[in-house]
DNA sequence: AAAGGTCACAACCGCCTTTGC
DNA sequence: GGCAAAGGCGGTTGTGACCTT
């Protein structure tokens, strides 16, 4: 039997946010926080579904959002997150403080997945791919202005394009300070294929991912000396954070990240691989 | 200048997981 | 343990700006 719809959809609105709803639902946020998504709708004035709201959120309106370029350290940072956890844009969102789930499928989308593809590479397997690639389509010299609204445009020249660095005007930040804000992130899937039995999840491989559990207890675990903080750590470019205790919540380094992933790596060449990995997967473990 | 195509991204949808009773 | 509500996630779609012809 399926479920009822979250919300009754008769009378609500849909479709892009007015200034007016986000005004709403930020002061509805700043007064009484996160949480309760399906009466917050009501109790804030607006007609929307719950779920539309909290999306807004934690898409668009939350303070700690890093608007702006994707950086190319952090464009390196998803490829491999990627190819290491598929299309769990949850989790790769949570190792990038600031960015959101939807910000990096869609930049994955739209730029990624076609830039491994254009360098010869399977972007659901990260493996070389044997056919060339196809031949680019005409690539456009487009006008991105993003002011906040929908899908806008910036300037991109054909030379930024080729040298990779795109540009993101910064959106606009629309709240400038809030009660502190946390995100519950989950590693609790250690396969790619597996967790939401609706996700495609790439190419349905079985990668042996390490199972981080449930992040909401903050955690540090260890591996070979080396600390990778598991927890929340969205509020690390907060601009207006200024809670010393949130600030010692500081996601891992690059440099751990990439420890980890070279590890990683270097378990795949071998031939004992599963056995590796398996035991690696339970060294990260608590 | 207009039409059609392309692209980027916000938002929606449906399903799964977690939580509380 | 079973059920329902709430929260969360990933895939997909809709929209509008920009580009090419």
């Amino acid at each position: 039997m399926g479920r009822a719809p979250c919300c009754s959809k008769v009378g609500l609105h849909r479709g892009s946010w007015t200034a007016r709803e986000d005004t709403l639902l930020t002061k509805y946020i700043q007064a009484h926080g996160e949480g309760h998504w399906r009466s917050l709708p009501k109790k804030a004035g607006l007609l929307r579904c719950g779920k539309s709201c909290r999306l807004r959120w934690m898409n668009y309106l939350r303070p700690d959002i890093k608007r702006g370029n994707i950086t190319p350290d952090e464009d390196d940072l998803i490829i491999r997150l990627h190819s290491l956890l598929g299309n769990r844009w949850s989790l790769i969102a949570g190792r990038l403080p600031g960015r959101t789930d939807n910000e990096i499928k869609n930049y994955w989308n739209t730029h990624l997945s076609k830039k491994l593809r254009s360098q010869g590479t399977d972007p659901n397997t990260h493996k070389k791919m044997t056919e060339p690639p196809e031949p680019k389509r005409r690539k456009n010299t487009r006008t991105r202005t993003n002011n906040g609204g929908g899908s806008k445009r910036v300037k991109i020249s054909k030379d930024q394009e080729n040298s990779n660095h795109k540009v993101h005007l910064p959106k606009p930040v629309r709240v400038t300070s809030l009660i502190s804000m946390s995100r519950n992130n989950s590693f609790e899937s250690n396969t790619v294929s597996g967790g939401s039995g609706s996700s495609s999840g790439g190419n349905g491989e079985t990668l042996p991912w390490p199972s981080f559990r449930d992040i909401r207890d903050d955690k540090v675990i260890g591996v070979d000396g080396v600390d990778f903080f598991i927890g929340d750590d969205q509020g690390q470019d907060l601009v207006a954070s200024s809670d010393p205790e949130s600030q010692s919540h500081m996601p891992p380094t690059d440099n751990s990240l990439e420890k980890l992933y070279e590890e990683y790596l270097q378990l795949l060449e071998r031939e004992d691989t599963q056995v590796q990995l398996d035991s690696f997967a339970e060294s990260l473990l608590i």
